[in-house]
DNA sequence: CGCGGTTATACGTTTTCGCGTATATTTATG
DNA sequence: CATAAATATACGCGAAAACGTATAACCGCG
């Protein structure tokens, strides 16, 4: 399932959901990436002053993509995805 | 239409694309977002150690969203599109 | 319960942001 | 061309990330 994320919590949210479904840890997936379990953890977490190159290292290893596009309108589907 | 970014540079190209559309300048964008044109000109140059912060809220700016997904193969049409 | 694995948090250091301010450089337009 | 508008770049500063290392808090499972 595609995760719409209009916040750097929604961000983190998506990563993690990715991640364990790919039955990674945050060690493991620091790993992979470079970086330390401990970023991992603040990326989740939608720490906002996360650096772009974390984003993407994660979205790459865990063979993810970004998309822009414009917003589209919340459908009741959708709204449920914000909780 | 969508953009795929696998990268902070290809990130940083949807942004100017869409801005442009919008007929913003760096420093409209920056206003509207509560940011310097400079940091503007960062994010679209795709410097990766901009603030998820700051693309956030250009996107937010400039009405747009992300989807997280599963990255996709190539298509003709979308190696056209790294160029 | 208790424990192993996972995730959150801490401290000191290095790195780099985004800021204000200012200017160089590039691009568009008359 | 000339000139204006837009974009890229610079310097010094304060704030905060990511780092290594470590530990505390949490969570599922026997």
């Amino acid at each position: 399932m595609d995760t719409i994320a209009r916040t750097p919590q929604q961000i983190g949210a998506g990563i993690r959901r990715y991640r364990r479904q790919k039955k990674l840890t945050q060690a493991g997936l620091g790993e992979k990436m470079h970086a330390r379990q401990a970023t991992v953890s603040k990326l989740e977490a939608g720490e906002p002053a996360t650096q772009l190159r974390i984003l993407m290292d994660a979205l790459a290893a865990l063979d993810l993509e970004l998309v822009i596009r414009p917003r589209t309108k919340l459908t009741a589907e959708a709204i449920e995805d914000l909780f």
